[in-house]
DNA sequence: AAATAAAATGAACACTGTTCATAAAAACAA
DNA sequence: TTGTTTTTATGAACAGTGTTCATTTTATTT
C-alpha cells in the first residue's frame, strides 16, 4: 500500500514542523519559557496534537539534543581537517568546539548542561554515546599529538578531560554571562587570549 | 520604642526563616521544582505571606546568592592560608574551589551556571560585585606566583581565566552529569587527575 | 474599650504540562 | 456511492505554577 507510505511520511514531516518550531523557540527564550501551546500555536495546531508526536516536552528535546551533536561532530570534523600537523588539529579542534558553543548558546546549554532532560533519560544509552563520540574524537586527537612527540609520558585521558574542561569552562562561563565582570568589549579577547595561553602553555610542556 | 525594634528583628527572623526553606528546598530539588507553596508550607504559613518579606521567587535566590558567595570566599581564603608558597597557593585555591563546588552542587550553580536570576538581576551591583571580588582573589594569588618567578612575560588576567575556567569546566562537567561517560568508580579520579596534570603543566612552563 | 496600624490569609487570575472523551477526517469494504 | 472502521485532531478538564489583593485576623496605640 502506498497509503501507509505517504502517512509515514506525514508522520516524519509532523515531527519535523514541531522540531524546528520548538527549536526555534527554545533558542529565542530557553527551554522552560517555552510552553507545549506555544509550539502547537506556531505549527498551527492544538496542544493536545503534540503528545501524538511526542511522549512529552523533553522527548522533543532529546530529539534536538542528537541533532545537536549531530551538528558538534560536524563542527569538530571541520577543525581537524583544518590542519594536518597533530598539535594544530588539537587546537583548531578546541577553536572550533568553542566556536560551535557560541554560535548555538541554546543547543550548547541543551548539550552540556542541562539537567532537565537527563534526569528522564538517564538510562537511555544514546545520550551517552553522542557525548562519548565526541569525546573520543578529541582523544583520538590527543593521541595523535603524542606520537607526534607531545605531552611525553602523560596518559591522554587526562590530557583530553583537561582539555574539554578548559573550553568547556570558557564557554559555559561566557554563556551564562559570568564574563560580565569584564568590560564589554574586552570580553571576548579575554577568553581567546586565555585560550591561547593554554595551547602554548600545553605546546611547550616538557616534563 | 522597644516595639519598633522586636518588629524589627521578627522581620529579619522571618526573612531567615523563608531563607532556610527555601535553601533546603532548592538544594533538594532544585529551583524551579520548588514552588512559592512550598516554601510557605514548610514554615507554615500562606503563600502570600512571602511576598511581605520578598518581591518574588527570584529576590529568595538574589539573598541566597548573596550567602553563597559569602562561604566561596571563606573556602577560597582557607585554600590560601593552608599554603605559604605562591605557586602551592594558587593550586590550593583551586582546590578548594572545586571542593566547594563538589559539596555545594546546588549553590555552586545558583552563582556560577544559572541564567534565571541574571536576567532579572541584570542592572544589580552587588551581583558582579561578589564575582569579581572572588576573581580578583585569584589574580592576587597568580600575580604573587608571577613575583616568584612563575609565568614570566605573560598577564596575570589571562591566567587567571584560564585557571578559572579550567576548575569551572571540571566542577560543571561534574556536577550536570556530563562524567557520565566515564565508569562510576572512575569519575572523581579522573578529574583529579585532569586538575593535576594542569597545575603540573602550568608549574613547569617556561617561554 | 475603641480606634488604628500591621500582618496574614485565601480566593482569584492567567499561566503551565498532560490526559482523554469526543468529534472530524481519511481509508477501506461492500 | 454508501457504510464501517481506523486514524488524526480537538478542546475541555485536572492539578499544578507565580503573583496580586480585598478581606480578615492580630497587635499596638490612644
Amino acid at each position: 500500500m502506498g497509503v501507509v507510505d505517504r502517512k509515514e511520511r506525514e508522520k516524519v514531516e509532523m515531527k519535523r514542523q514541531i522540531l524546528d518550531a520548538a527549536r526555534r523557540l527554545f533558542l529565542e527564550q530557553g527551554f522552560e519559557k517555552t510552553s507545549i501551546r506555544n509550539i502547537a500555536e506556531v505549527i498551527e495546531y492544538s496542544a493536545g496534537t503534540i503528545y501524538l508526536y511526542f511522549k512529552d516536552k523533553n522527548e522533543i528535546l532529546f530529539a534536538l539534543h542528537v541533532e545537536a551533536f549531530g551538528a558538534l561532530t560536524q563542527a569538530m570534523q571541520a577543525g581537524i581537517i583544518s590542519k594536518t600537523d597533530p598539535f594544530e588539529r588539537l587546537v583548531a579542534l578546541g577553536k572550533h568546539y568553542l566556536k560551535y558553543a557560541f554560535e548555538n548558546p541554546e543547543l550548547y546549554d541543551l548539550m552540556f548542561v542541562m539537567t532537565a532532560p537527563i534526569e528522564t533519560l538517564e538510562c537511555r544509552e544514546e545520550i551517552w554515546c553522542d557525548g562519548e563520540r565526541a569525546f573520543d574524537t578529541l582523544k583520538f586527537v590527543v593521541e595523535d599529538c603524542m606520537k607526534a612527540g607531545y605531552f611525553a609520558g602523560e596518559d591522554s585521558e587526562s590530557i583530553s578531560v583537561m582539555m574539554w574542561s578548559l573550553v568547556h569552562g570558557l564557554a559555559t562561563l561566557h554563556l551564562r554571562r559570568r564574563t560580565m565582570i569584564f568590560p564589554e568589549e574586552r570580553r571576548i579577547k579575554i577568553l581567546e587570549n586565555a585560550y591561547a595561553k593554554f595551547t602554548e602553555m600545553i605546546h611547550n610542556y616538557k616534563k
